[in-house]
DNA sequence: TGTACATCAGTGAACGCGCGTTCACTGATGTAC
DNA sequence: TGTACATCAGTGAACGCGCGTTCACTGATGTAC
């Protein structure tokens, strides 16, 4: 077994610096040539793994988001809800996650993109989300999706944004604006029930 | 003269059109081939009007920006201020403004993607957004940059995430959470001045 | 244990394609006399 | 007003480049006897 076993960890080097890539560089800048080469392989054999760039994307997509969650498992469940959806926010808008953009969260560095992904890759995006919602949902007993959808998307595009400005001092403050922000929304939660309009 | 202005509108054709693409494909998805060969003219004749592409996605950004301002201007200045935020939100987080990427706005259209762009583009997508931040700010009588910027990251964050997921109920719970949050988030920043944390 | 054969991960040259950019040109418009 | 020349917006062939993908191959590993 040790050919498949040589083969399995070929596979899982592709794919770990794929992911990094696809966070870095977003869909575009992710090339099969590059990759490979800084696999210290050639290109011809990423085949032999993957059918296609298109398939290599999905599944990089959902090794970076395995490993983004991996990364922050740690909030005490024993906090009350607004108080862990407050840990959350100030982890997730964090100059440290931020600046690591390579360990990140996939689902804010494909924000824009994915909406001219393909169907597989936009299917993988959505499932991500959904798991996340749920995830999240379940840790705060149940919560309504609504509310941590609307959580999650201030935190990601707070992320975003704060990337995509080049001014460090604009920077920070976005993500402080939307830290406070996310308190702030946290709090609301708790005072009433969620009627949408 | 008529020289002259018979360029000034082909570079406006040009200029229009690519500030659409630019929303509608990214950054990426917006060659020079195309885009001229879908105004009827040739590729070559392209750089009698933009020294570059990249000069080009940053003048598109701009008229992108220009033209989507223009489009919205018209929210009554006697409302109180959270009224008018809501009704930003809700004009911003509808699902005319998810479909119609291409009349949009540019900073959601390339939220992710700006990170990856030249220097120039970047500072350019920085200012449009410090403008709509002023701008939103002097309109509400002299807000704290740091309400808007959270605002604006929460609806460009939900609209960008209702454009990714494939799923149309999905996507409108997106938006309706987003708006809701955004109602919530103006009503709490009356309640209390803001201390970031 | 030693030999013959099969498998298959990885090689590297080649493919067609679209990209941004250059450049000698054409021919209508604008100017000078 | 008519003729000669200059300008310059737009043409279209050509450039080098990187992309994703294919394919005949090599040579180490795994299997059969």
């Amino acid at each position: 077994m040790k050919r498949a076993e040589q083969k399995a960890a070929t596979r899982a080097m592709i794919l770990g610096l794929a992911a990094q890539r696809l966070r870095e560089e977003g869909l575009a800048g992710n090339a099969v040539h590059r990759l490979m080469r800084d696999c210290g392989l050639t290109h011809g054999g990423f085949y032999v793994h993957f059918p296609s760039k298109e398939a290599l994307d999905v599944a990089a997509l959902e090794a970076a988001m395995a490993e983004h969650e991996a990364r922050d498992a740690v909030i005490p469940a024993d906090l009350p809800r607004a108080e862990r959806r407050k840990q959350r926010a100030r982890r997730y808008l964090s100059r440290q996650h931020r600046d690591q953009t390579a360990q990140g969260c996939p689902l804010a560095a494909l924000l824009s993109e994915a909406a001219h992904g393909s169907e597989a890759l936009r299917e993988a995006y959505q499932r991500l989300l959904a798991g996340a919602v749920t995830d999240a949902g379940d840790a705060d007993g149940a919560a309504p999706p609504s509310e941590e959808l609307a959580l999650i998307a201030l935190a990601m595009g707070g992320l975003a944004l704060a990337r995509a400005v080049p001014d460090a001092a604009l920077s920070d403050a976005i993500l402080a604006s939307c830290r406070d922000a996310s308190a702030r929304l946290a709090d609301a939660y708790e005072q009433t029930a969620g009627d949408l309009t």
